[in-house]
DNA sequence: GGCCAGGTTCGCT
DNA sequence: AGCGAACATGGC
């Protein structure tokens, strides 16, 4: 599967904590699609390159354990792999993966919600998976304001193909999410000539040459609230609540986050308590505050409910 | 065929 | 402060 005579591995086994469901999980975030971006399943491998400065690594997920059990082996390939890369892939894969959240105080707060408690079984196991870094959050967000689901696909996916450094091994090709510089060096007409806006050509390569010149510390802003982490984000040119609001559930690892801006959420909440009408944002915002500090799980649980067809059970 | 889909900024009134 | 335009495609 990997070629070994010309790339280092390393393989280990972790641990997450129960319940943990890899292919709801991997599903989730991938939409049940072979490939989304620069993530690929195939024959229950999720593979992933992941960049850490100028080195790329091969990584590769499988479960070994069951729900109750769970156990994921994780393969790392690449032409030079230090421990300083070892490490960063293993921290890296179990936010990806989500085992570094439990799910089970949102369990005891959701299911005595009679509304919720349905969505919570179906589910069961679903851990919120996260970007490899604030970077890729990001321009992912960007890449989805406003337009259709579809489209930001479409847009992603050729952002990824165009930009994202790629490697071949053993027969397959992976490619990796763009970095900053890989933005930067591309272009703005580069970036409209994937369709991309005016607007959101502007937003990705001012994000970008921010990042490079160390004027924005992403990571940094870790230690902050989420109060102060949202006003930092949304000082930013191209963020806005949305979008920040999800950076907080998708990039920075917070169970409280709520973009409840996000038209699609209002309707998946008016399906869930309102006969169907969608809600507002100022009611979306009310009616989430029983689920508090564990809105980021509502929010997951409730797209990946919406996601499959309606919120039907 | 028209309208709406997983927002946000900016430049007009 | 309030409004409309901007990136493309598919489903209803």
């Amino acid at each position: 599967m990997i070629d070994k005579q010309h790339t280092m591995t390393h393989t280990h086994i972790v641990y997450p904590e129960p319940p943990f469901d890899f292919f709801k999980t991997v599903g989730f975030s991938m939409y049940h699609k072979r490939r989304y971006g620069g993530e690929f399943f195939k024959e229950g491998i999720y593979s992933r390159l992941l960049t850490l400065k100028d080195n790329i690594v091969l990584v590769q997920a499988r479960s070994l354990g069951t729900v109750n059990k769970p156990a994921v082996r994780i393969d790392l390939a690449a032409p030079k792999l230090s421990e300083e890369m070892k490490i960063f892939c293993q921290c890296t894969m179990s936010r990806v993966l989500g085992g570094d959240r439990s799910v089970i105080p949102f369990y005891e707060l959701a299911l005595q919600d009679k509304s919720l408690a349905p969505i919570i079984r179906s589910f069961y196991g679903l851990r919120i998976p996260q970007a490899p870094n604030v970077f890729e959050a990001l321009v992912t967000s960007i890449l989805g304001q406003q337009i259709s689901n579809q489209i930001a696909k479409l847009l992603r996916t050729r952002l990824v193909d165009t930009l994202g450094p790629s490697v071949e091994i053993a027969g397959e090709n992976y490619v990796a999410f763009p970095r900053p510089q890989d933005v930067v060096d591309a272009g703005f007409e580069t970036l409209r000539k994937l369709s991309l806006s005016t607007r959101k050509s502007e937003y990705l390569i001012d994000l970008s040459n921010r990042l490079l010149s160390d004027d924005l510390q992403l990571e940094k802003m870790q230690n902050l609230s989420n109060t102060d982490l949202i006003q930092a984000l949304t000082s930013f040119r191209g963020i806005g609540p949305w979008t920040a609001q999800w950076m907080l559930v998708r990039a920075f690892g917070r169970c409280d986050g709520f973009p409840f801006g996000d038209l699609a959420l209002q309707r998946f909440m008016g399906q869930l308590i309102n006969q169907g009408i969608r809600l507002g944002p100022k009611e979306a915002l009310a009616v989430s505050e029983r689920w508090i500090p564990y809105r980021s799980y509502f929010t997951t649980y409730i797209f990946a409910a919406g996601r499959v067809d309606g919120l039907k059970q």
